[in-house]
DNA sequence: GACCAGGTCCTTG
DNA sequence: CAAGGACATGGT
């Protein structure tokens, strides 16, 4: 990766901390957290939430209730996500495949990062943002999340870089401390849905961040 | 009505 | 590999 990159990325990442400082993020247990990386898959966040309520108001609110639950249940609590057939599809993917390799989400807790991440990317529906979301809020692991926006300021900002080099990228540039992946990411996400449109940028982030 | 949302998979060229 | 379409509801 070039030099000018990991400048960018650098700088990008120290003049959002200076502009938001610290946010509240995706709290919520573990179980709930997988649900919500799928549920919010080309999704916006409150369509998640109401989808998370009728979920729980149903008990398909843990990897254990959704690995026996009836698809039909499940695509009626989540119908206000969008794509929710094939996103119940992926639910009971997803908690079939934590039953199955694990027994049950505490037991996922020792199991080392990349292997917890191979196996949920063999879940299909799962890709690598959902994968690393799962990872980065709910077991809290130094696995860097790269999604539209975060590659939409990155490229924005000059880095060139595909998509795939970014996850390295900013793992390299980052600190050790998990609670800095968790920031970042929402600092990227917060200001993109602030700042840059699908089509253009506003402003140039620079010109934002530190103008 | 048009356009977009914190993706992923499958099919084509 | 890059590009395009499908999946679907809800908000602006």
């Amino acid at each position: 990766m070039s030099v000018y990159s990991s400048v960018k990325v650098r700088q990008i990442v120290r003049s959002l901390v200076g502009h938001y400082g610290e946010i509240a993020w995706w709290p919520g247990n573990t179980d709930v957290v997988m649900i919500g990386a799928i549920l919010t898959q080309q999704t916006r966040w409150e369509n998640v939430e109401r989808g998370l309520y009728e979920l729980k108001r149903r008990g398909l609110n843990t990897m254990h209730s959704l690995s026996s639950a009836k698809k039909a249940d499940i695509e009626d609590a989540i119908r206000c996500t969008g794509f929710f057939r094939i996103k119940a599809e992926r639910l009971q993917s997803l908690a079939a495949h934590v039953m199955e390799s694990y027994g049950s989400v505490e037991q996922m807790c020792p199991i080392p990062t990349e292997i917890l991440r191979t196996g949920l990317l063999s879940v299909k529906g799962i890709g690598e943002e959902t994968a690393d979301s799962i990872l980065c809020f709910g077991f809290l692991r130094t696995s860097f999340v790269i999604d539209a926006y975060t590659e939409r300021i990155v490229r924005c900002a000059g880095v060139k870089e595909k998509r795939k080099e970014l996850k390295p990228l900013f793992e390299s540039i980052l600190p050790g401390d998990q609670k800095v992946y968790r920031q970042t990411h929402a600092h990227m996400v917060e200001y993109a849905k602030e700042y840059c449109g699908k089509k253009r940028c506003s402003e140039c982030i620079l010109v934002n961040l530190n103008g």
